[in-house]
DNA sequence: CAAATAGTGTCTCTAAGACATTATTAG
DNA sequence: CTAATAATGTCTTAGAGACACTATTTG
């Protein structure tokens, strides 16, 4: 891993022995979304020690003799009061790693970022210190601590991608779901109002997107309609042909 | 960033100051692709020292006071004998995280996994160590140390996804080239053979993929044909229309 | 009833891909 | 000369998007 020619002992013993460099810690921090109220949310925190005290931040801690993965298990199910049982139905993703030097003013610290969807989750409880924690909606931008801004905006942009060419959309909404509904996460992610008559026959199709369970909902829109077809996910790892946003020239080049 | 309530004092500490929670050794692993021959390459190293002695493996080192991208790069620059300058030329991307408990049998290890893209590198220098250094065709299959099979399949996987969304590809050529030279790194990248002539017309259609220098090449091709018109890279971001990849049933699903 | 929504039909335009064709060069 | 390759042309078909339209439900 480390070449031998040429180098200092310390140098040597450091490819020997990985305690010979000076450790660093590891982090795990969650960018959870989900949808309420036909917007986009993200879950954040309200720090209560110092550094950053009282600034707004995405849930995380250390990571310790668990995979990466869990320890974002962990730190999202602590903030939400998520069941085990819950997080099977939250998608989780690793999106990007952090570690520029200064970036915690404490110490060096490299945080593992990890990018969550779900379809709904419970307000975080009272008590404890968990009423620092809440659902924002994304257009109340707020000043966050340390580098969150950016791996939150990082998160956002690999969100409204992989609709494009994932089902990833159905991890917004519950198990049974109508089209519009699933329109509902495409309007709010991507900002934009899709044609719901194109969008409906776009979905049906792509070949695993969603199957149908034969069902309808009990009842139509609130404001009137037809009752709508119940689908459920169907088994596509990917969307094809694709599903793109519509482009807008200036992020082209 | 930790809950306060019920927890025990370390666990109080430890959000307080990071170094409360055991550290971790991170290092920076390098998978770097380039095209020889019309096939696609990837640098490897030998390693010198256990664990893993006289195995294949990633080159890679621990990240020191710098940041993980520059330590990527110093790896790269160590193992190749690249230039400051020439790293200039070469794409280096983020490609995942790994620290799954156990992968490094002495101690806990998180590696930082980077995707460097190289039109042309030097032959690792004999002498020193470095004539343990080798560009490998992938075809030729080799065990690896570690989970660096899984890391290099992954970089694998992003390299050919990226192809068909960005002009990474450019990134694998010189600075000036003609469009059949594009085509050989698309058909080396995703083991396929374009057609020539849909994929000529394909590149100049996209906007800003590739602008004219309005040159040609100084000869035919090897066994005939006439002189192909240079180009460089253009000034997109992502290529609109993207270039698909001819999809095989069993992957989507 | 009117308004809203689900779902379908139709038309146009772009783009992908199969294939043919012409021009230019090496040997 | 022949073989190879660059570059362009033609045709077919799939798909995206604009828009219209029908059916069904709520209030």
């Amino acid at each position: 891993m480390r070449k031998t020619g040429g180098m200092s002992e310390s140098e040597f013993l450091a490819g020997y022995n990985p305690q010979a460099y000076k450790p660093m810690a590891v982090t795990a921090d969650v960018v959870a979304l989900t949808i309420r109220d036909g917007r986009l949310h993200v879950l954040l925190v309200r720090r209560g020690e110092p550094p950053f005290r009282g600034a707004w931040a995405l849930p995380g801690g250390f990571v310790r003799d668990d995979d990466l993965q869990e320890a974002a298990e962990r730190e999202l199910a602590e903030e939400t009061g998520l069941l085990p049982h819950d997080l099977d139905r939250v998608h989780l993703e690793q999106l990007g790693t952090y570690g520029k030097p200064g970036r915690d003013p404490r110490m060096r610290v490299v945080t593992v970022a990890f990018l969550a969807f779900a379809p709904w989750l419970p307000d975080p409880k009272a008590g404890s210190d968990a009423d620092a924690a809440v659902w924002t909606p994304l257009t109340a931008t707020r000043e966050l601590a340390f580098d969150h801004a950016k791996i939150l905006d990082d998160g956002l942009e690999r969100a409204r991608s992989k609709l494009e060419y994932t089902p990833l959309a159905t991890s917004f909404v519950g198990e049974e779901f109508t089209i519009s509904e699933l329109r509902a996460v495409y309007d709010a992610v991507w900002e934009e109002q899709l044609h719901a008559g194109n969008f409906h026959r776009k979905v049906l199709s792509v070949p695993g997107f969603v199957e149908s369970t034969g069902m309808t909902t009990e009842r139509g829109g609130p404001r009137g309609g037809p009752r709508a077809r119940l689908y459920r996910k169907g088994d596509a790892k990917y969307l094809h042909p694709a599903l793109l946003r519509p482009s807008r020239e200036d992020e082209i080049r």
